[in-house]
RNA sequence: GCCCGAGUGGUGGAAUGGUAGACACGAAGGACUUAAAAUCCUUUGGCCAUCGCGGCCGUGCCGGUUCGAGUCCGGCCUCGGGUACCA
């Protein structure tokens, strides 16, 4: 063959690792450039042709940003720490570590195979020990850290410690669990377990009685991002709410600075959006309801203060501890009954009857701090007792979700925004709440005839004068559940000392995962650790059996890969202040509500340290679309063994099945293939049309069951990696989904080829002539440049590779074998084609590596043009083309317009209104 | 329900408010060949046409702004994605 791929990319993949071409170390005369991608759990199914998208795109940026002068970081490594390894081990007794490390050599090969451009010297594995002391590492300094929120920073634990023992907390401003005030006295006269008990509701890492979604199935609790619609993201099964004790992560004390910081990086609209709303920043007060007969104040949090005078009753969670004390012996036993009924509901039922209404009458009343009207307080479901306070002021009408509750239970609905310039109509007769912010207040006191907006500041005025309340921020975001009860995942640097957990001091670290018999629970129900054998400290104490979840080990990856094997430190300042943090990142949009908010927290809170010198890790973030798979369907007659062509099934009672992809080409069924394929199919006969099985096809997810994965090394090894690259880049936008297709391959592939003869003769030798280039030649090549440059700093790769197509497709129509042509060529494609750039770049006498080229410079002397085809349009439409010089002025375009024969013809004999010219664009004559 | 994103030929897609359909795939016809592969050439949005002049329609639908709208604005429809008793 003439161009002969395997023997180009396998020599040059050779080449690469032989000379580390990509090997990056810090060079201080020229500017960093960071392109990281978002690092694989290398999982046993190997890598299928969905997963490489990004990688090729960051690739050809990364290899791009070479050429123009950058010194890039272009790292990869493994999120080696997952539960598939662990299932195995369950079933196998496999360690997954060993499992992990067969699957990292899979993905390593394929990897290879594609020629990506990074730097395997800084190769980092999760679970690798060398790395995860860095990751526990973290996690003891985040349990020594608590955060002011004075100065909006994380502070050591000891500065807290000794403002306790100087002025106890009254003055403490800090992002903590509930605490009640103590004085110094009251501090030092704590035994060390008070102490201790009391520090744990302010440190960022903390251990605490929480609810957590239990996931009986999995045998471990999971964060609030790893499950969907009540069951578990990895697996789907059945997760339900559990009081236990965990370690969490104060992540809520960043909520604000999460939010803050989505304003100052580019990232696309939808993620930052995603993480605004799961941080759920709602502005409004908190308001005290006094209750008839009770000691106690109630507590709630509202955001339309406004509607006060509206408020027809009150609401408690199920699981609010006022609702046993207030509830009267009359109601006591339906109130009993309700609760248990809420509490044993799971959690899957409560998401999918949201709809269902329930709830019960505690005989207690409050009164409305603002009119004294006695309102009676319920118990529901509806209400959560994890937002807020656990209970709320219920506004029936405007409010969709208390009005249908008040509907319901025939609770009364008052009136008390009315749109502008609307007469009010008896409640009772609506349809709906009305809960736009938009109207005047009717009904409402001192408030009365106020805009909505005003009408929130004036009421929360009022009540922080009254001492019943004041303004308040509430987030939904809830502070990361921190433990798993697994065995594959980092182990705590943390012992227990009189029931209370202490850190390992760091140069005990890294406390290695023990070895134990079985990767499952104990009898007792504890973590798998807790079967290793001395899973103590050296002086004997026991240490945390718990292990950290998923995010830990790919919260901070993006920092170690700076400076992946220092010893003595998470990574140098040297390192950190030259690499900073990420230029661009490339990856899922799945990850919005995990890895991309606990990196953000992660690295806010070094940066709190002064150990990362920027806040933000990741400034530009792209996340590529899914490759969908594209099935293909055959249409079995019901009952027989018949085979009906598509577009002939309507005649006959068919059902459709899926067939493996790889035997239809074009979506005809290859029938020899298909009869071979699966026993079952051995005497199939077929009902053609045009002599032809033509299959049905649809767009669905690429799974193995629908026989429609298209594995990358078969692309390879049919089409070669450079055909793949281009061809995945050429399947149309980066960052929109599409399906994988195979049937646009051939057209990449006879791209390569034709390039190819550009710089061979008819029997395949290598031939360039030196001549001076002609101007058409150099016309088209910075045509090229321009294209080039333009698109892929916009990553726009679709129409990049349309650009090589069409450069080669011209200059071949000008038979141009050019040296100095072709080299420009060769370096504008080394990016996206590297393998066959490499070759070429060798042959036209080059002894480096084309990666040490520099980019082409565009000159625009070559493109320039001395005239013009204008479209001349009448009213807008398009008639006919005139060609005219550049350096004309208006009048005399317009002259020549009007006086162009096929004017007349529009014309009609009239005079135009209007002319518009817009030199070098187009020409409107308006008549 | 709410918040994003997208609707363009048979298919993937292109197009700063300025020639809609670049570049490919597929299809049809042809050249070369004993044949096949490979390669090359022609046609390819729809309709009309005295098919070598040309014309009309056309970017999900309905309006608007503009000399000019696939692109901007308003209102709908459909399909993806995210999220949900968050007070």
């Amino acid at each position: 063959m003439d161009y002969n791929f395997r023997e180009i990319e396998k020599k040059w993949q050779k080449a690469w690792a032989d000379n580390k071409t990509y090997k990056t170390e810090i060079d201080h005369s020229k500017p960093k450039f960071y392109v990281l991608d978002m690092f694989p759990y290398p999982s046993g199914a190997g890598l299928h042709v969905g997963h490489p998208l990004g990688y090729i795109a960051s690739d050809i940026y990364a290899r791009y940003k070479r050429l123009k002068g950058f010194n890039v970081l272009h790292p990869m490594g493994y999120d080696a720490y997952g539960l598939p390894a662990e299932q195995y081990a369950i079933q196998t007794g496999t360690h997954p570590a060993v499992t992990t490390g067969i699957n990292i050599a899979r993905y390593r090969e394929q990897l290879d195979k594609i020629g990506f451009s990074y730097d395997w010297d800084r190769e980092v594995r999760t679970s690798e020990p060398d790395y995860y002391k860095w990751t526990q590492w973290t996690f003891i300094k985040l349990f020594h850290s608590w955060y002011n929120k004075n100065n909006q920073k994380a502070e050591p634990i000891e500065a807290l410690i000794a403002v306790f023992a100087e002025s106890g907390n009254s003055d403490i401003n800090a992002a903590c669990s509930e605490t009640a005030e103590f004085s110094a006295a009251e501090w030092l006269a704590m035994s060390e377990k008070q102490q201790q008990e009391l520090l744990m509701n302010y440190r960022l890492a903390y251990l605490a009685d929480t609810m957590v979604n239990w996931c009986p199935e999995l045998g471990t609790v999971l964060a609030n991002d790893e499950v969907s619609e009540g069951f578990s993201v990895r697996g789907g099964h059945p997760v339900e709410r559990k009081t236990m004790k965990q370690w969490s992560l104060r992540i809520t004390a960043y909520a604000d600075r999460l939010l803050e910081g989505l304003d100052r990086i580019e990232w696309p609209e939808s993620i930052k959006e995603i993480q605004r709303n799961w941080i759920g920043r709602s502005e409004g007060c908190s308001a005290t309801f006094a209750i008839k007969n009770f000691d106690q104040n109630l507590e709630i949090f509202t955001t339309r203060a406004d509607t006060m005078f509206g408020v027809t009753f009150m609401v408690l969670a199920p699981e609010h501890p006022f609702v046993e004390e207030i509830t009267t012996t009359e109601c006591r036993e339906k109130v009993q009954a309700y609760q248990h009924w809420a509490k044993n509901r799971s959690e899957r039922e409560r998401m999918t009857e949201v709809k269902k209404i329930s709830g019960e009458f505690t005989g207690a009343y409050a009164i409305n701090p603002l009119n004294g009207e006695e309102i009676p307080i319920w118990v529901a479901d509806y209400v959560l007792m994890g937002y807020g306070t656990g209970a709320i002021m219920a506004v029936p009408g405007h409010d969709t979700r208390d009005f249908a509750f008040a509907r319901h239970f025939g609770l009364p609905i008052r009136q008390v925004v009315s749109r502008k310039g609307e007469t009010p109509v008896d409640p009772s007769d609506w349809e709906d709440s009305y809960d736009s912010k938009e109207g005047v207040m009717i009904n409402s006191g001192f408030i009365t005839g106020l805009e909505v907006k005003e009408a929130i500041t004036t009421t929360i005025r009022k009540i922080e004068e009254m001492g019943i309340g004041y303004g308040k921020v509430n987030f939904r975001l809830r502070d990361a559940i921190f433990s798993r009860q697994r065995y594959w995942g980092e182990p705590f640097p943390v012992y227990y000392k009189d029931g209370m957990p202490y850190t390992l001091s760091e140069d005990e670290l890294p406390l290695e995962l023990p070895e134990v018999d079985a990767y499952l629970p104990t009898e007792s129900g504890e973590p798998p650790l807790a079967r290793a054998k001395n899973w103590v400290t050296k002086e004997g104490y026991s240490l945390e059996t718990n292990t950290m979840p998923g995010f830990a080990g790919s919260s901070g990856y993006y920092l170690r890969y700076m400076d992946p094997r220092n010893n003595a430190e998470y990574f140098s300042k040297e390192a950190n202040e030259y690499w900073q943090n990420v230029d661009l990142y490339m990856g899922g949009a799945e990850h919005a509500t995990g890895h991309l908010i606990y990196s953000r927290f992660w690295n806010k809170f070094l940066y709190d340290l002064g150990i990362a010198v920027k806040d933000e890790p990741f400034q530009k973030l792209i996340n590529q679309g899914m490759i969908q798979g594209r099935s293909n369907y055959v249409y079995r007659i019901t009952g027989t063994n018949k085979f009906v062509s598509y577009n002939l099934r309507k005649d006959y009672d068919t059902q459709s099945l899926h067939v493996d992809v790889n035997i239809v080409h074009n979506d005809i069924l290859d029938i020899n293939e298909f009869i071979k394929w699966q026993p079952q199919f051995a005497g199939s006969e077929f009902i053609l049309e045009d002599d032809k099985y033509i299959c049905g096809w649809e767009v669905e997810k690429m799974s193995k069951s629908k026989y429609n994965v298209q594995n990358p090394d078969d692309l390879i090894e049919k089409y070669g990696a450079d055909t793949l690259r281009l061809y995945e880049m050429f399947l149309g936008p980066l960052e929109q989904s599409k399906p994988w297709d195979t049937n646009g391959i051939e057209g990449v592939f006879r791209f390569m080829r034709k390039l190819w003869r550009l710089f061979h003769d008819a029997d395949n030798n290598f031939r360039v002539n030196d001549n001076p280039p002609t101007p058409e030649e150099l016309k088209v090549l910075h045509k090229t440049i321009r294209k080039i440059q333009e698109d892929t700093e916009r990553f726009s790769f679709n129409t990049s590779v349309s650009t090589f197509m069409i450069c080669v497709n011209e200059l071949a129509e000008l038979k141009c074998n050019n040296r100095s042509i072709l080299s420009e060529l060769t370096v504008l494609i080394s990016s996206y084609a590297p393998h066959i750039a490499e070759e070429l770049w060798s042959l036209l006498g080059n002894k480096g590596s084309v990666t040490l080229a520099t980019f082409p410079v565009y000159n625009d002397s070559y493109t320039a043009e001395n005239t013009f085809k204008y479209p001349v349009s009448f009213n807008g439409k398009m008639r006919f083309l005139l060609e005219l010089p550049l350096d004309i002025p208006v009048s005399e375009i317009e002259k020549a317009v009007l006086s162009a024969p096929e004017s007349a013809k529009w014309l009609e004999g009239k005079a135009p209104k209007k002319m518009i010219v817009v030199p070098g664009k187009i020409v409107n004559v308006v008549i």
